[in-house]
DNA sequence: TTATTTGTAACTTAATAAATTACAATAAAG
DNA sequence: CTTTATTGTAATTTATTAAGTTACAAATAA
C-alpha cells in the first residue's frame, strides 16, 4: 500500500503549533502548507489528536492548543492516536490451517511481531515531543549560525 | 496502502522446505497453497530469498534446500531479503523547507525513527528460523494431544 | 521427446492513503 | 444581527502499490 505519513504529520502538526503559537493564526490551511498536505488532512488529524487527549481545538477558531506539557507527550502516544496502534508487520491470514506450517505460524509470528514492536514503541516511548521541538530548534539554530 | 505480507510469506517458505523436505514435493505450487497465495508470488519471494543468500534453488527442478542453517537464518535476514529492508516508519517528504518545522523534522524524525527500528530489528536479530520451526512444532503437537 | 517446473516479464485487479469537494456548525469582528 | 472565517466531517475521486493473473522461455527429468 502506499505507506502512510499520518504519523510523521501528526508530530508534525503538533511541533507547529507550540512553536508558532501567538506568531502565527494557527489554522488549519497555515499548518497544511507547512506540512505540504491538505487542510482537510491536518483537521482530521487534529480530530484524532483530540480524541487522543492529546491537543485541545475550538469548532469554528483557529486556537488549538496542546493537551499537555510537550516534555509529557511521547512519540509512542502520537503513534497510537495517529495509526490507531497499527501493527508495524503484518501477518498473512489466508495461509491453510490443514498444514502444519500455515495452521500454526500466525500465531508464531503474532508472538514475535508484537515483541519486536513492544521493543521499537518503547523507544518512541522514551522520546518526547519536547525532544523533537528542541532537535527542530537546534537545528534551525545552526542553520540561521552560518 | 494495502499491507505487505511477503516478509511473513517468506519466514513461512523457509520453514515449510525445511518441514516438509522429503515428504512433499517442494513445488511453489505446493508451498503456494499452504500460504494461500499464487504460486509466481512463492516463486518471486524464492528468487528474493536466493538473491540473499538463504535459500538454494534448481531451475526446472522442485528441489529448493535452506542455503544455511535455520539456527544460522535469523528473522531479520528474511526481513532485509523480503522487504529489501522497507523502514518502518515514513517521513513526509513534502514539507515546506521555508518553514522552521517543515525545514527541520525530516531529519530529525529520521533520527528517531532509526533508533526505533534498530530496536524492532535487534529483536528479530534474536530469533532465528529454528526458533519458528520449533514454535510451529509444539503448537501442532499440542494440537495433536488432544 | 514429452511433461513438469522454475524464473521472470507484462498486465490487471484490489486495497487504501491522500486529495478534493461540499457543507453544516461554530466563532468572532464590525 | 450580519458577514466572514474557520472547524468538523462526510462523500467522492485520484494515485499508489501489493498481490493476482497470464504468458512463455529455459531448465529438468522421466
Amino acid at each position: 500500500m502506499k505507506a502512510s505519513t499520518r504519523f510523521s504529520d501528526s508530530i508534525h502538526i503538533l511541533a507547529f503549533i507550540n512553536i508558532y503559537q501567538g506568531n502565527l493564526p494557527l489554522t488549519s490551511n497555515n499548518i497544511a502548507a507547512s506540512i505540504g498536505t491538505s487542510p482537510v488532512m491536518v483537521r482530521r488529524l487534529m480530530s484524532q489528536l483530540r480524541k487522543a487527549g492529546l491537543l485541545n481545538t475550538v469548532h469554528g477558531a483557529a486556537e488549538p492548543t496542546l493537551a499537555k506539557k510537550p516534555a509529557d507527550i511521547s512519540l509512542y502516544d502520537v503513534y497510537l492516536a495517529a495509526e490507531d496502534g497499527a501493527p508495524l508487520f503484518t501477518i498473512d491470514r489466508k495461509t491453510n490451517p490443514q498444514c502444519i506450517v500455515g495452521g500454526n505460524i500466525q500465531e508464531t509470528l503474532g508472538e514475535v511481531y508484537h515483541e519486536a514492536e513492544v521493543a521499537a514503541e518503547a523507544r518512541l516511548s522514551r522520546t518526547s515531543l519536547q525532544d523533537i521541538i528542541d532537535s527542530i530548534q537546534v537545528k534551525q539554530a545552526k542553520k540561521n549560525a552560518r
